[in-house]
DNA sequence: AACTATTTATAAGA
DNA sequence: TTCTTATAAATAGTT
Protein backbone atom coordinates (compact mmCIF):
# COMPACT_ATOMS: atom_id res chain seq x y z
CA UNK A 1 0.00 0.00 0.00
CA UNK A 2 2.74 2.16 -0.66
CA UNK A 3 5.40 3.00 -3.28
CA UNK A 4 3.40 0.64 -5.57
CA UNK A 5 0.50 -1.43 -5.29
CA UNK A 6 1.20 -5.47 -4.88
CA UNK A 7 -0.60 -8.68 -5.96
CA UNK A 8 -2.15 -10.44 -2.74
CA UNK A 9 -0.06 -13.93 -3.47
CA UNK A 10 2.72 -15.83 -1.52
CA UNK A 11 5.96 -13.48 -1.60
CA UNK A 12 8.27 -15.69 -2.72
CA UNK A 13 11.77 -13.86 -1.17
CA UNK A 14 11.79 -14.98 1.65
CA UNK A 15 13.40 -12.29 3.18
CA UNK A 16 10.28 -9.97 1.90
CA UNK A 17 8.23 -12.46 3.30
CA UNK A 18 9.69 -12.30 6.58
CA UNK A 19 9.42 -8.66 7.08
CA UNK A 20 6.20 -8.05 5.69
CA UNK A 21 4.61 -10.79 7.84
CA UNK A 22 6.64 -8.53 11.03
CA UNK A 23 5.05 -5.72 9.60
CA UNK A 24 1.69 -7.03 8.81
CA UNK A 25 1.47 -8.79 11.85
CA UNK A 26 2.57 -5.35 13.87
CA UNK A 27 -0.97 -3.79 11.82
CA UNK A 28 -3.05 -6.70 12.39
CA UNK A 29 -2.46 -6.86 15.98
CA UNK A 30 -2.95 -3.00 16.17
CA UNK A 31 -6.12 -3.17 14.61
CA UNK A 32 -6.82 -5.66 16.52
CA UNK A 33 -6.20 -4.00 19.81
CA UNK A 34 -7.74 -0.83 18.52
CA UNK A 35 -11.22 -2.94 17.88
CA UNK A 36 -11.40 -4.72 21.25
CA UNK A 37 -11.31 -1.26 22.74
CA UNK A 38 -13.06 0.48 20.71
CA UNK A 39 -15.65 -1.88 20.29
CA UNK A 40 -15.55 -3.67 23.63
CA UNK A 41 -15.01 -6.72 22.06
CA UNK A 42 -12.65 -9.77 22.77
CA UNK A 43 -10.15 -10.83 20.96
CA UNK A 44 -7.72 -13.53 20.51
CA UNK A 45 -5.40 -13.99 17.35
CA UNK A 46 -3.08 -17.01 16.74
CA UNK A 47 -0.50 -16.77 14.01
CA UNK A 48 1.98 -19.33 12.90
CA UNK A 49 4.62 -18.16 10.44
CA UNK A 50 5.52 -20.09 7.29
CA UNK A 51 8.87 -20.97 10.14
CA UNK A 52 6.64 -22.08 12.21
CA UNK A 53 6.88 -19.23 15.15
CA UNK A 54 4.08 -18.47 16.90
CA UNK A 55 2.33 -15.28 18.06
CA UNK A 56 -0.85 -14.53 19.40
CA UNK A 57 -2.47 -11.13 20.86
CA UNK A 58 -5.26 -11.57 23.21
CA UNK A 59 -7.85 -8.99 24.18
CA UNK A 60 -6.28 -7.00 27.67
CA UNK A 61 -9.56 -8.15 29.52
CA UNK A 62 -9.35 -11.76 29.16
CA UNK A 63 -7.31 -14.71 28.24
CA UNK A 64 -6.85 -17.05 25.42
CA UNK A 65 -7.75 -19.90 27.30
CA UNK A 66 -10.95 -17.90 28.54
CA UNK A 67 -11.68 -17.30 24.51
CA UNK A 68 -11.59 -20.32 23.62
CA UNK A 69 -13.45 -22.08 25.76
CA UNK A 70 -16.45 -19.49 25.08
CA UNK A 71 -15.80 -20.40 21.63
CA UNK A 72 -16.23 -24.00 21.82
CA UNK A 73 -19.23 -23.25 23.59
CA UNK A 74 -20.70 -21.26 21.19
CA UNK A 75 -19.50 -23.54 17.90
CA UNK A 76 -21.28 -26.65 19.73
CA UNK A 77 -19.89 -29.42 19.50
CA UNK A 78 -16.64 -29.07 21.51
CA UNK A 79 -13.42 -29.16 19.86
CA UNK A 80 -11.69 -30.72 22.95
CA UNK A 81 -14.19 -33.93 23.10
CA UNK A 82 -12.39 -36.22 21.14
CA UNK A 83 -9.30 -35.23 23.80
CA UNK A 84 -11.98 -36.21 26.53
CA UNK A 85 -13.69 -39.17 24.81
CA UNK A 86 -11.44 -41.91 25.35
CA UNK A 87 -11.16 -41.01 28.88
CA UNK A 88 -14.62 -40.48 29.57
CA UNK A 89 -14.74 -44.33 27.98
CA UNK A 90 -12.12 -45.37 30.39
CA UNK A 91 -13.94 -43.31 33.51
CA UNK A 92 -17.08 -45.23 32.21
CA UNK A 93 -15.94 -48.54 31.83
CA UNK A 94 -13.81 -48.25 34.97
CA UNK A 95 -17.02 -47.41 37.50
CA UNK A 96 -18.62 -50.38 35.80
CA UNK A 97 -15.77 -52.79 36.90
CA UNK A 98 -16.25 -50.92 40.19
CA UNK A 99 -20.04 -51.59 40.32
CA UNK A 100 -19.48 -55.42 39.65
CA UNK A 101 -16.77 -55.58 41.73
CA UNK A 102 -18.46 -54.00 44.76
CA UNK A 103 -21.81 -56.34 43.98
CA UNK A 104 -19.61 -59.28 44.22
CA UNK A 105 -18.18 -58.44 47.27
CA UNK A 106 -21.65 -57.68 48.78
CA UNK A 107 -22.66 -60.93 47.53
CA UNK A 108 -19.85 -62.84 49.06
CA UNK A 109 -20.70 -60.93 52.39
CA UNK A 110 -24.29 -61.96 52.28
CA UNK A 111 -25.50 -59.14 50.97
CA UNK A 112 -27.97 -58.24 48.05
CA UNK A 113 -28.59 -61.53 47.15
CA UNK A 114 -32.30 -60.80 45.62
CA UNK A 115 -31.12 -61.12 42.31
CA UNK A 116 -29.16 -64.35 42.52
CA UNK A 117 -31.17 -67.72 41.56
CA UNK A 118 -31.12 -70.66 43.29
CA UNK A 119 -28.80 -72.05 41.35
CA UNK A 120 -26.39 -69.29 41.74
CA UNK A 121 -26.77 -68.87 45.23
CA UNK A 122 -25.69 -72.66 45.65
CA UNK A 123 -22.54 -72.12 43.52
CA UNK A 124 -21.70 -68.87 46.05
CA UNK A 125 -22.37 -70.76 48.78
CA UNK A 126 -20.11 -73.42 47.19
CA UNK A 127 -17.52 -70.89 46.38
CA UNK A 128 -17.48 -69.12 49.87
CA UNK A 129 -17.26 -72.35 51.49
CA UNK A 130 -14.13 -73.49 49.43
CA UNK A 131 -12.56 -70.09 49.99
CA UNK A 132 -13.26 -70.19 53.92
CA UNK A 133 -11.44 -73.68 53.47
CA UNK A 134 -8.09 -72.05 51.18
CA UNK A 135 -8.13 -69.19 54.20
CA UNK A 136 -8.66 -71.78 57.25
CA UNK A 137 -5.81 -73.79 55.76
CA UNK A 138 -4.07 -70.98 55.13
CA UNK A 139 -4.30 -69.99 58.81
CA UNK A 140 -2.79 -72.98 59.85
CA UNK A 141 0.01 -73.17 58.08
CA UNK A 142 0.67 -69.47 59.72
CA UNK A 143 0.03 -71.11 62.98
CA UNK A 144 2.58 -73.86 61.67
CA UNK A 145 4.96 -71.37 61.00
CA UNK A 146 4.81 -69.34 64.06
CA UNK A 147 5.34 -72.35 66.44
CA UNK A 148 7.74 -73.60 64.49
CA UNK A 149 9.85 -70.26 64.47
CA UNK A 150 9.09 -70.08 68.09
CA UNK A 151 10.63 -73.20 68.83
CA UNK A 152 13.69 -72.17 67.04
CA UNK A 153 13.90 -69.16 69.14
CA UNK A 154 13.38 -70.97 72.38
CA UNK A 155 16.26 -73.29 70.83
CA UNK A 156 18.45 -70.53 70.10
CA UNK A 157 17.58 -68.97 73.78
CA UNK A 158 18.81 -72.45 75.23
CA UNK A 159 21.98 -72.82 73.82
CA UNK A 160 22.17 -68.85 74.40
CA UNK A 161 21.78 -70.03 77.95
CA UNK A 162 23.61 -72.56 78.18
CA UNK A 163 26.70 -70.95 76.73
CA UNK A 164 26.35 -68.06 79.12
CA UNK A 165 26.46 -70.29 81.93
CA UNK A 166 30.07 -71.96 80.42
CA UNK A 167 31.39 -68.21 80.23
CA UNK A 168 30.35 -67.53 83.81
CA UNK A 169 31.27 -70.19 85.17
CA UNK A 170 34.92 -69.83 83.32
CA UNK A 171 34.62 -66.25 84.41
CA UNK A 172 34.83 -67.82 87.92
CA UNK A 173 37.84 -69.73 87.89
CA UNK A 174 39.55 -67.07 86.16
CA UNK A 175 38.20 -63.31 86.05
CA UNK A 176 40.43 -61.94 83.23
CA UNK A 177 39.04 -63.66 81.24
CA UNK A 178 34.75 -64.13 79.65
CA UNK A 179 32.08 -61.41 78.90
CA UNK A 180 32.77 -58.06 78.17
CA UNK A 181 30.93 -55.11 77.04
CA UNK A 182 27.77 -57.43 77.69
CA UNK A 183 28.51 -57.77 81.34
CA UNK A 184 24.69 -57.77 83.49
CA UNK A 185 22.88 -58.68 79.90
CA UNK A 186 22.53 -61.54 80.90
CA UNK A 187 18.73 -60.97 82.14
CA UNK A 188 18.34 -58.87 79.20
CA UNK A 189 19.03 -61.49 76.66
CA UNK A 190 16.51 -63.56 77.92
CA UNK A 191 14.20 -60.78 77.68
CA UNK A 192 14.76 -59.82 74.62
CA UNK A 193 15.60 -56.75 75.12
CA UNK A 194 18.10 -55.48 72.27
CA UNK A 195 16.28 -53.30 69.71
CA UNK A 196 17.59 -53.76 66.09
CA UNK A 197 20.03 -57.19 65.25
CA UNK A 198 20.11 -58.19 68.54
CA UNK A 199 23.95 -59.35 68.46
CA UNK A 200 25.40 -60.56 71.46
CA UNK A 201 28.97 -60.06 71.36
CA UNK A 202 31.51 -62.36 73.45
CA UNK A 203 35.18 -62.42 73.55
CA UNK A 204 36.35 -66.00 73.20
CA UNK A 205 39.37 -67.51 74.61
CA UNK A 206 42.04 -67.59 72.10
CA UNK A 207 42.20 -71.37 71.96
CA UNK A 208 38.38 -71.15 70.47
CA UNK A 209 39.01 -69.02 67.93
CA UNK A 210 38.49 -71.08 65.25
CA UNK A 211 34.14 -71.31 64.39
CA UNK A 212 34.54 -75.07 64.34
CA UNK A 213 35.54 -74.55 68.26
CA UNK A 214 32.27 -73.56 68.81
CA UNK A 215 30.03 -76.39 67.87
CA UNK A 216 25.76 -75.16 67.50
CA UNK A 217 27.04 -71.55 67.54
CA UNK A 218 26.41 -69.32 64.54
CA UNK A 219 29.91 -68.10 63.48
CA UNK A 220 30.00 -64.33 62.95
CA UNK A 221 32.49 -62.57 60.73
CA UNK A 222 36.33 -62.75 60.59
CA UNK A 223 36.58 -60.32 63.86
CA UNK A 224 37.05 -62.20 67.27
CA UNK A 225 33.34 -60.92 68.21
CA UNK A 226 30.96 -64.48 67.51
CA UNK A 227 27.76 -62.76 66.98
CA UNK A 228 24.40 -64.69 67.79
CA UNK A 229 21.73 -63.49 65.58
CA UNK A 230 18.38 -64.20 67.30
CA UNK A 231 15.37 -65.77 65.40
CA UNK A 232 12.44 -62.93 65.18
CA UNK B 1 -9.41 7.61 9.81
CA UNK B 2 -11.15 9.67 7.97
CA UNK B 3 -12.97 12.87 8.84
CA UNK B 4 -11.44 13.21 11.48
CA UNK B 5 -9.10 11.52 13.89
CA UNK B 6 -10.83 9.25 16.23
CA UNK B 7 -9.36 8.27 20.26
CA UNK B 8 -9.18 4.68 20.80
CA UNK B 9 -11.54 4.37 23.83
CA UNK B 10 -14.76 2.60 24.29
CA UNK B 11 -17.34 3.79 21.79
CA UNK B 12 -20.33 4.93 24.21
CA UNK B 13 -22.86 5.15 21.67
CA UNK B 14 -23.79 1.90 20.83
CA UNK B 15 -25.36 2.18 16.99
CA UNK B 16 -21.81 3.67 16.28
CA UNK B 17 -19.70 0.97 18.27
CA UNK B 18 -22.00 -1.87 16.64
CA UNK B 19 -21.17 0.41 12.95
CA UNK B 20 -17.47 0.39 13.56
CA UNK B 21 -17.58 -3.22 15.34
CA UNK B 22 -18.74 -4.34 11.88
CA UNK B 23 -16.53 -2.37 9.96
CA UNK B 24 -13.23 -3.00 11.50
CA UNK B 25 -14.13 -6.42 11.82
CA UNK B 26 -14.18 -6.64 8.05
CA UNK B 27 -11.20 -5.17 7.35
CA UNK B 28 -9.13 -7.05 10.43
CA UNK B 29 -10.03 -10.43 8.05
CA UNK B 30 -9.10 -8.48 4.97
CA UNK B 31 -5.85 -7.61 6.66
CA UNK B 32 -5.60 -11.27 8.41
CA UNK B 33 -6.23 -12.79 5.02
CA UNK B 34 -3.60 -11.23 3.09
CA UNK B 35 -1.19 -11.79 6.04
CA UNK B 36 -1.92 -15.58 5.71
CA UNK B 37 -1.45 -15.45 1.94
CA UNK B 38 1.40 -13.30 1.49
CA UNK B 39 3.59 -14.91 4.29
CA UNK B 40 2.14 -18.14 3.87
CA UNK B 41 1.48 -18.03 7.73
CA UNK B 42 -1.29 -19.74 9.50
CA UNK B 43 -3.88 -17.11 10.98
CA UNK B 44 -7.25 -17.64 13.67
CA UNK B 45 -9.06 -14.72 14.48
CA UNK B 46 -11.78 -15.32 16.90
CA UNK B 47 -13.99 -12.37 18.46
CA UNK B 48 -16.47 -11.85 20.94
CA UNK B 49 -18.48 -8.50 20.35
CA UNK B 50 -20.48 -6.82 23.42
CA UNK B 51 -23.33 -8.04 22.36
CA UNK B 52 -22.00 -11.81 22.66
CA UNK B 53 -21.45 -12.72 19.04
CA UNK B 54 -18.81 -14.66 17.84
CA UNK B 55 -17.15 -14.32 14.62
CA UNK B 56 -13.99 -15.86 13.68
CA UNK B 57 -11.72 -15.83 11.19
CA UNK B 58 -9.52 -18.80 10.07
CA UNK B 59 -6.74 -19.36 7.39
CA UNK B 60 -7.66 -21.44 4.48
CA UNK B 61 -5.50 -23.61 4.74
CA UNK B 62 -5.56 -25.23 8.29
CA UNK B 63 -8.53 -25.32 10.55
CA UNK B 64 -9.34 -23.71 14.28
CA UNK B 65 -8.38 -27.08 15.99
CA UNK B 66 -5.76 -27.48 14.14
CA UNK B 67 -4.31 -23.88 15.00
CA UNK B 68 -5.85 -24.29 18.49
CA UNK B 69 -3.42 -27.93 18.75
CA UNK B 70 -0.44 -26.05 17.32
CA UNK B 71 -1.05 -23.35 19.65
CA UNK B 72 -0.71 -25.78 23.10
CA UNK B 73 1.71 -27.54 22.32
CA UNK B 74 4.01 -24.13 21.58
CA UNK B 75 3.04 -22.55 24.69
CA UNK B 76 4.30 -26.19 26.11
CA UNK B 77 2.21 -26.37 29.70
CA UNK B 78 -1.35 -26.96 27.47
CA UNK B 79 -3.95 -24.74 28.61
CA UNK B 80 -6.59 -27.85 28.41
CA UNK B 81 -4.68 -29.57 31.25
CA UNK B 82 -6.84 -28.06 33.92
CA UNK B 83 -9.87 -29.78 31.95
CA UNK B 84 -8.32 -32.93 32.65
CA UNK B 85 -6.84 -32.96 35.83
CA UNK B 86 -10.12 -33.70 37.47
CA UNK B 87 -10.32 -36.43 35.23
CA UNK B 88 -7.43 -37.48 35.96
CA UNK B 89 -7.47 -37.54 39.79
CA UNK B 90 -10.87 -39.28 39.20
CA UNK B 91 -9.15 -41.81 37.05
CA UNK B 92 -6.33 -42.43 39.29
CA UNK B 93 -9.07 -42.57 42.47
CA UNK B 94 -11.08 -45.27 40.96
CA UNK B 95 -8.39 -47.59 39.56
CA UNK B 96 -7.30 -47.59 43.30
CA UNK B 97 -10.57 -47.93 44.57
CA UNK B 98 -10.69 -50.97 42.04
CA UNK B 99 -7.49 -52.65 43.34
CA UNK B 100 -8.06 -52.69 46.49
CA UNK B 101 -11.78 -54.26 45.54
CA UNK B 102 -10.11 -56.75 43.95
CA UNK B 103 -7.61 -57.59 46.74
CA UNK B 104 -10.71 -57.78 48.90
CA UNK B 105 -12.37 -60.05 47.13
CA UNK B 106 -9.32 -62.35 46.17
CA UNK B 107 -8.78 -62.62 49.73
CA UNK B 108 -11.85 -63.26 50.51
CA UNK B 109 -11.71 -66.28 48.03
CA UNK B 110 -8.63 -67.44 49.34
CA UNK B 111 -5.94 -66.18 47.33
CA UNK B 112 -3.25 -63.31 47.81
CA UNK B 113 -3.09 -63.87 51.60
CA UNK B 114 0.26 -63.35 52.13
CA UNK B 115 -0.06 -59.72 52.73
CA UNK B 116 -2.35 -60.38 55.86
CA UNK B 117 -0.97 -60.74 59.52
CA UNK B 118 -2.55 -63.46 61.57
CA UNK B 119 -5.14 -61.70 63.19
CA UNK B 120 -6.31 -59.88 60.31
CA UNK B 121 -6.86 -63.69 58.97
CA UNK B 122 -8.70 -64.28 61.78
CA UNK B 123 -10.91 -61.53 61.44
CA UNK B 124 -11.27 -62.59 57.60
CA UNK B 125 -12.28 -66.24 58.69
CA UNK B 126 -15.10 -65.15 60.79
CA UNK B 127 -16.08 -62.38 58.31
CA UNK B 128 -16.40 -64.88 55.60
CA UNK B 129 -17.62 -67.25 57.98
CA UNK B 130 -20.76 -65.44 58.98
CA UNK B 131 -20.93 -63.99 55.05
CA UNK B 132 -21.54 -67.73 54.20
CA UNK B 133 -23.63 -68.47 57.47
CA UNK B 134 -26.09 -65.45 56.18
CA UNK B 135 -25.79 -67.24 52.59
CA UNK B 136 -27.10 -70.45 53.87
CA UNK B 137 -30.01 -68.87 55.72
CA UNK B 138 -30.97 -66.67 52.40
CA UNK B 139 -30.73 -69.92 50.85
CA UNK B 140 -32.84 -71.64 53.18
CA UNK B 141 -35.30 -69.51 53.26
CA UNK B 142 -35.74 -69.36 49.48
CA UNK B 143 -36.01 -72.83 49.49
CA UNK B 144 -39.12 -72.35 52.15
CA UNK B 145 -40.51 -70.26 49.65
CA UNK B 146 -40.12 -72.74 46.90
CA UNK B 147 -41.96 -75.41 49.13
CA UNK B 148 -44.48 -73.04 49.91
CA UNK B 149 -44.97 -72.52 46.17
CA UNK B 150 -45.19 -75.57 45.24
CA UNK B 151 -47.55 -76.73 48.03
CA UNK B 152 -50.04 -73.97 46.87
CA UNK B 153 -49.89 -75.13 43.62
CA UNK B 154 -50.59 -78.49 44.62
CA UNK B 155 -53.44 -77.45 47.00
CA UNK B 156 -54.91 -75.61 43.55
CA UNK B 157 -54.55 -78.43 41.33
CA UNK B 158 -56.43 -80.84 43.41
CA UNK B 159 -58.96 -78.48 43.97
CA UNK B 160 -59.05 -78.28 40.27
CA UNK B 161 -58.59 -81.73 40.36
CA UNK B 162 -62.21 -82.48 42.35
CA UNK B 163 -64.41 -79.74 40.64
CA UNK B 164 -63.14 -81.44 37.33
CA UNK B 165 -64.86 -84.86 38.64
CA UNK B 166 -67.73 -82.87 39.99
CA UNK B 167 -68.18 -82.14 36.42
CA UNK B 168 -67.85 -85.31 34.80
CA UNK B 169 -69.71 -86.95 37.23
CA UNK B 170 -72.25 -84.33 36.60
CA UNK B 171 -71.47 -84.74 32.54
CA UNK B 172 -72.04 -88.66 32.91
CA UNK B 173 -76.21 -88.04 33.95
CA UNK B 174 -76.66 -84.93 31.43
CA UNK B 175 -74.78 -84.84 28.87
CA UNK B 176 -75.86 -81.50 27.44
CA UNK B 177 -73.97 -80.14 30.46
CA UNK B 178 -70.33 -79.34 31.17
CA UNK B 179 -67.23 -79.13 29.70
CA UNK B 180 -66.66 -76.92 26.31
CA UNK B 181 -63.54 -76.00 24.22
CA UNK B 182 -61.57 -78.44 27.18
CA UNK B 183 -62.70 -81.26 26.71
CA UNK B 184 -59.68 -83.67 26.83
CA UNK B 185 -57.51 -80.79 28.53
CA UNK B 186 -58.40 -83.07 31.49
CA UNK B 187 -54.90 -84.66 31.81
CA UNK B 188 -52.76 -81.61 30.10
CA UNK B 189 -54.06 -79.55 33.32
CA UNK B 190 -52.45 -81.92 35.48
CA UNK B 191 -49.05 -81.65 33.55
CA UNK B 192 -48.89 -77.96 33.44
CA UNK B 193 -49.18 -78.10 29.73
CA UNK B 194 -50.75 -74.71 28.90
CA UNK B 195 -48.68 -71.48 28.60
CA UNK B 196 -49.16 -68.15 29.28
CA UNK B 197 -51.93 -67.73 31.60
CA UNK B 198 -52.84 -71.26 32.40
CA UNK B 199 -56.62 -70.30 31.78
CA UNK B 200 -59.36 -73.28 32.81
CA UNK B 201 -62.42 -72.14 31.51
CA UNK B 202 -65.74 -73.64 32.44
CA UNK B 203 -69.54 -72.97 30.80
CA UNK B 204 -71.68 -73.51 34.06
CA UNK B 205 -75.16 -74.43 34.28
CA UNK B 206 -77.80 -71.55 34.50
CA UNK B 207 -78.51 -71.93 38.14
CA UNK B 208 -74.94 -72.61 38.93
CA UNK B 209 -74.27 -68.75 37.71
CA UNK B 210 -73.85 -67.08 40.86
CA UNK B 211 -70.41 -67.53 42.51
CA UNK B 212 -71.44 -68.87 45.79
CA UNK B 213 -73.01 -71.67 44.17
CA UNK B 214 -69.40 -72.95 43.48
CA UNK B 215 -67.48 -73.23 46.71
CA UNK B 216 -63.64 -73.68 46.59
CA UNK B 217 -63.94 -72.75 43.27
CA UNK B 218 -62.04 -69.04 42.51
CA UNK B 219 -64.89 -66.44 40.43
CA UNK B 220 -64.06 -65.08 37.52
CA UNK B 221 -65.18 -61.85 36.18
CA UNK B 222 -69.17 -60.98 35.57
CA UNK B 223 -69.30 -63.45 32.41
CA UNK B 224 -70.25 -66.55 32.10
CA UNK B 225 -66.48 -67.45 31.80
CA UNK B 226 -64.91 -68.47 35.48
CA UNK B 227 -61.10 -69.11 35.49
CA UNK B 228 -59.07 -71.00 37.30
CA UNK B 229 -55.67 -69.20 37.87
CA UNK B 230 -52.83 -71.17 38.28
CA UNK B 231 -49.94 -70.71 40.74
CA UNK B 232 -46.83 -70.40 39.10
C1' DA C 1 -25.09 0.41 2.30
C1' DA C 2 -22.55 4.18 -0.19
C1' DC C 3 -19.65 8.10 -0.19
C1' DT C 4 -15.44 10.57 0.70
C1' DA C 5 -12.23 13.35 3.29
C1' DT C 6 -8.89 11.97 5.98
C1' DT C 7 -6.14 8.99 8.67
C1' DT C 8 -3.51 4.92 8.81
C1' DA C 9 -0.87 1.17 7.03
C1' DT C 10 2.77 -0.19 4.54
C1' DA C 11 6.11 -1.37 0.21
C1' DA C 12 10.18 -0.18 -1.20
C1' DG C 13 14.26 2.02 -0.48
C1' DA C 14 17.85 3.70 2.64
C1' DT D 1 16.00 -4.11 12.40
C1' DT D 2 14.39 0.68 11.98
C1' DC D 3 13.37 4.96 9.50
C1' DT D 4 11.49 7.28 5.64
C1' DT D 5 8.03 8.34 2.54
C1' DA D 6 5.11 7.91 -1.41
C1' DT D 7 1.16 5.75 -1.97
C1' DA D 8 -2.51 2.22 -1.16
C1' DA D 9 -5.98 1.02 1.99
C1' DA D 10 -8.99 1.68 5.78
C1' DT D 11 -12.40 4.05 7.82
C1' DA D 12 -15.27 8.08 10.66
C1' DG D 13 -18.66 10.74 9.83
C1' DT D 14 -22.13 11.77 6.75
C1' DT D 15 -25.96 10.77 3.48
Amino acid sequence: MARGKIQIKRIENQTNRQVTYSKRRNGLFKKANELSVLCDAKVSIIMISSTQKLHEYISPTTTTKQLFDQYQKAVGVDIWNSHYEKMQEHLKKLKDVNRNLRREIRQRMGESLNDLGYEEMVNLIEDVDSSLSLIRERKYKVIGNQIETSKKKVRNVEEIHRNLVLEFDARQEDPHYGLIENEGDYNSILGFPNRGQRIIALRLPPGHLHPDHHPSLHSGGGSDLTTFALLD
